[in-house]
RNA sequence: GCCCGGGUGGCGAAAUUGGUAUACGCAACAGACUUAAAAUUUGUCGACCGCAAGGUCAUGUGAGUUCGAUUCUCACCCCGGGCACCA
């Protein structure tokens, strides 16, 4: 559109009757974005590199609504914005892709799910595409893309051949309706985290990644210090790094055994107990063992009572998870008659009872019980009337070195790593008869998911992967002998555990990542995404990113810097947006209706970002007026051009352009105030987007561009100032003016204007008045003022004056710049 | 129960080394324009008293510190989130 034709049109209907047509403008800059690739990244030495990054969807057959993208806009705002500062950017996108929801959907819809996911990566892409958002889609991936997870793949044979992968017979989370083992991570409430279903135990071999080996270093790294800034390493919301710390749930105490003993002769036996209060070891009374502690059946030879024992040992292995941690349930337990626990502090022996109230995988599956001092044990003592001594706390440490050792136990579990679903990462092992489990030689990697008929999972406990002959059947990479295939694949979380390295490097065949890449682009400098990722993928992530960084392969200890969550967008109704509930908003209604610059404008200005907020569409058009203030202001732009000198002809437009730091320098006291507004704007712009505060930023916008409204005239150069600003908010509307100012150039690689400090200082200020703390009156004086002036000034106002008649001054309080308090 | 956030107009919210509480936006009300409506535009808009000038009260509740508190301290209430028979 070019300027004349604007202005026809409005000077014919005597009002614009379409202020400004969205649908042609933003299609038009999309598409001339992307033919000008000016959003591909590029390492650049001599730049400063900013990776930021969106946690990346989950491309579900549901498609975008409003709410998904928040997020994404707001990394792409940072990104323009840091593009315009000259650093080298990041600001990737892709997919993933694997797991039970893409598997649970295409078996609903009878697919299959690589196809399904195909068809929802094309339509999440275009939903992406039509918000203008700036990702150089050029490095697009897919976890479930055999290329990808060739290396995913591949960290798992550096995590077996470290000892961090092993094979583990034991009883864990099973979900019966979705078929498969779970990780403690999958699990809420004792409910399948997908399904909701309660999960049950089940005794699987199953392959565990030890992630509980890197416990100390994932807690303690949450405090770490940046040594060269001398600031925390991780620029994270505290309540994420708090859910952390529970979910790691670190516990200093000690070990202390009490020997076993039978009719007063020792049973050559101990129960090794863990307590984080040895300091009541003189108030322990009895000893609990949880049911499935070896050392119960190991002693039921020696009890009177082992016939009730055993009950209750087999009723316990029928209560669910939750039935049996439920603290409100009233305590159920069986002494072990005939044996004791000789307490080491006073030799005392106490009785040892078996109670499901003690965990059996929690520190050493026994406790000291001290009901004096612990409510549990207080419970219990009283069901089963067992004694209470009240006792003077000892010493912590004291009674450690005497009594026990000193150890730190963790709540956090090592991660179940097998899936006995289709759709995940074949685990890449061979078994073989003679030479046991064989890691899949590096070179044969990916091991490809074989196409199947049918995926649907099985039940019973294997995988659908096991019922193809063909592709389980393989030689023995050692031995050559005949040899199976592992048919479990991976947990859904191993894709998205390290695709910020693959962002850096996508095409590499040759290894994860280059070295020179990472050295350039690690690590995440801003990593945006719901706080439901807090224990499961934020955990995961950083526990592969360490153990990378110990093989070499990255040289960072933390994958993300900078994190920040998104405040989920609900509906109308308040209500989370679903379905289920007909309150969703679908972005492409309202991008048609209204733009991607008004829907990304409303978004960031909602409140603050990382707050939930219902959505209103009513509350909208606020947002599309003020992209409609833009747009006339222009006119006002043109008509200055009438008027000779105002503005610069096309022909030394590009001379005057870009102007990167508003260069025509007025001495502040001839500025005009819209100047001033602006510089104010641009201070306040800068940092709001730096700190994420995008809600005030535009705020500050829209008062910039009522100010602009309501003076007499724009200048060039003010209005160019706006845009650029203004871009990172709106990119199609900001581009489309600034090519309508004569720019070649895209806004979006022009150079991000400073403020002038001396354009933001105020000369005069208002002096507030109190009066015995009451506000009373006000007056302009000019700037550092002197006090006795000022002090006499507010005196003299005939509204103060009022209040001071006959009345003695006691104390005067002068704040310079600011007020005058006066008590009287 | 433990821990982390938060509570300000009719609504979303601003305001931090303690210094004019309610910026910006939505809604509402009144006027202009229009045959009319929409759109646009001008103005009003925390509550209460008052014709007005003006006054009193207001940032979850109650105390405290201070010339002055949304901001600091103490106690409590409510909402959101994490963990939870973890010894």
């Amino acid at each position: 559109m070019k300027k004349g034709a604007n202005n026809s049109d409005t000077s014919a209907q005597g009002r614009p009757a379409q202020l400004y047509n969205h649908l042609a403008i933003e299609k038009k800059w999309q598409e001339n974005w992307a033919a000008s690739k000016i959003y591909k990244s590029a390492e650049d030495a001599k730049k400063g590199k900013y990776y930021v990054l969106d946690m990346f969807p989950y491309p579900s057959g549901e498609g975008l609504h409003v709410g998904h993208p928040k997020g994404y806009i707001a990394t792409d705002v940072v990104s323009r914005m840091k593009r315009m500062q000259g650093r080298s950017v990041l600001h990737p996108m892709g997919f993933d892709a694997f797991g039970l929801p893409a598997e649970n959907y295409a078996i609903k819809m009878k697919t299959n799910p690589a196809d399904q996911v195909a068809k929802n990566v094309m339509r999440f892409k275009k939903q992406l595409e039509i918000i203008g958002l700036d990702y150089d889609w050029s490095r697009e991936i897919n976890t479930t893309d055999p290329e990808y997870y060739r290396w995913t793949q591949w960290i798992f044979l550096q995590l077996l051949k470290k000892g961090l992968a092993h094979e583990s017979y034991e009883p864990i989370n099973w979900c019966p309706v979705d078929k498969t083992g779970l990780a403690n991570e999958d699990i809420e409430n004792g409910r399948c985290e997908r399904c909701g279903t309660l999960v049950e135990k089940k005794l699987m071999k199953q392959w565990i990644l030890k992630i509980t080996d890197y416990a100390d270093r994932l807690l303690s790294d949450l405090d770490a210090v940046n040594t060269v800034s001398s600031k925390p390493l991780l620029d994270w919301p505290e309540s994420i790094k708090e859910a952390q710390r529970n979910w790691i749930g670190k516990s200093e105490g000690a070990l202390i055994k009490f020997k076993l003993q039978q009719g007063g002769t020792s049973l050559n036996q101990n129960i090794e107990v863990f307590t984080t209060r040895p300091d009541t070891l003189f108030g322990v009374t009895y000893v609990v063992l949880a049911p499935e502690h070896p050392l119960v059946a190991q002693l039921l030879p020696q009890i009177t009572n082992d016939k009730e024992v055993e009950a209750y040992i087999s009723a316990s292995k029928l209560e669910t998870e939750i039935e049996r941690t439920d603290a409100k349930k009233e305590k159920t337990g069986v002494e072990l008659r005939g044996v004791t626990a000789v307490n080491p502090a006073n030799n005392e022996e106490v009785p040892v009872w078996v109670s499901d109230y003690v965990l059996a995988d929690y520190g050493t599956g026994a406790v000291m019980a001290v009901p004096a001092h612990d409510e549990r044990d207080a419970d219990f003592a009283k069901k089963f009337n067992l004694p209470v001594r009240e006792i003077k706390l000892e010493d912590i440490d004291e009674m450690i070195r005497k009594f026990g050792n000193k150890v730190v136990k963790y709540k956090l579990r090592d991660w179940v790593f097998s899936r006995q679903r289709y759709w995940g990462e074949p685990i890449p092992v061979i078994r073989c008869d003679g030479c046991g489990v064989v890691p899949v030689p590096e070179k044969d990697l990916p091991v490809k998911l074989p196409k199947v008929e049918s995926y649907e999972p099985t039940g019973t406990g294997e995988s659908p992967l096991a019922a193809i002959d063909k592709w389980v059947r393989v030689k023995c990479p050692k031995c050559k002998g005949p040899a199976k295939r592992e048919t479990n694949t991976m947990p859904q979380w191993a894709g998205s555990s390290w695709y910020h390295l693959r962002y850096m490097d996508p095409d590499n065949k040759k290894a994860l990542v280059d070295q020179k890449m990472e050295k350039y682009w690690a690590p995440v400098d801003l990593y945006i995404g719901g706080a439901e990722h807090a224990t499961r993928h934020l955990i995961y992530a950083r526990f592969w990113h360490k153990f990378l960084y110990d093989i070499g392969v990255v040289s960072t200890v933390e994958p993300f810097i900078k994190l920040q969550s998104v405040g989920l967008i609900m509906g109308e109704d308040d209500r989370k947006m679903s379905k289920r509930f007909g309150n969703v908003v679908n972005p492409d209604d309202i991008v048609a209706r209204f733009g991607a610059d008004t829907l990304r404008v409303y978004e960031m200005f909602m409140g603050p970002f990382d707050q939930q907020i219902a959505w209103s569409t009513d509350s909208m058009v606020g947002s599309r007026r003020f992209i409609e203030k833009v747009w006339k202001l222009m006119e006002k732009v043109i008509s200055d051009e009438v008027h000779p000198g105002t503005l610069s002809a096309p022909a030394d437009a590009a001379a005057r352009s870009p102007s990167p730091s508003f260069s025509p320098k007025v001495p502040p006291e001839s500025s005009s105030d819209v100047t001033k507004i602006l510089h104010r704007a641009v201070k306040k712009v800068t940092e709001d987007i730096e700190g994420l505060k995008f809600n005030t930023a535009i705020s500050s916008l829209m008062i910039t561009v009522n100010e602009m409204e309501k003076a007499e005239s724009v200048s060039r150069e003010q209005f160019e100032l706006l845009l650029k600003i203004l871009a990172p908010f709106a990119p199609h509307i900001t581009d489309e003016l600034w090519s309508q100012l004569g720019n070649e150039k895209s806004i979006h690689i022009s150079e991000w204007p400073k403020y002038d400090p001396a354009m933001i200082v105020e000369t005069e200020v208002r002096i507030i008045v109190q009066i015995n703390g009451k506000v009373r009156g006000s007056f302009m004086a000019t700037k550092d003022a002197e006090q006795k002036f000022i002090e006499e000034t507010a005196k003299s106002l005939p509204e103060v004056k009022k209040w001071l008649d006959g009345k003695e001054i006691k104390k005067v309080v002068v704040v310079p710049n600011r007020l005058v308090s006066i008590v009287v």
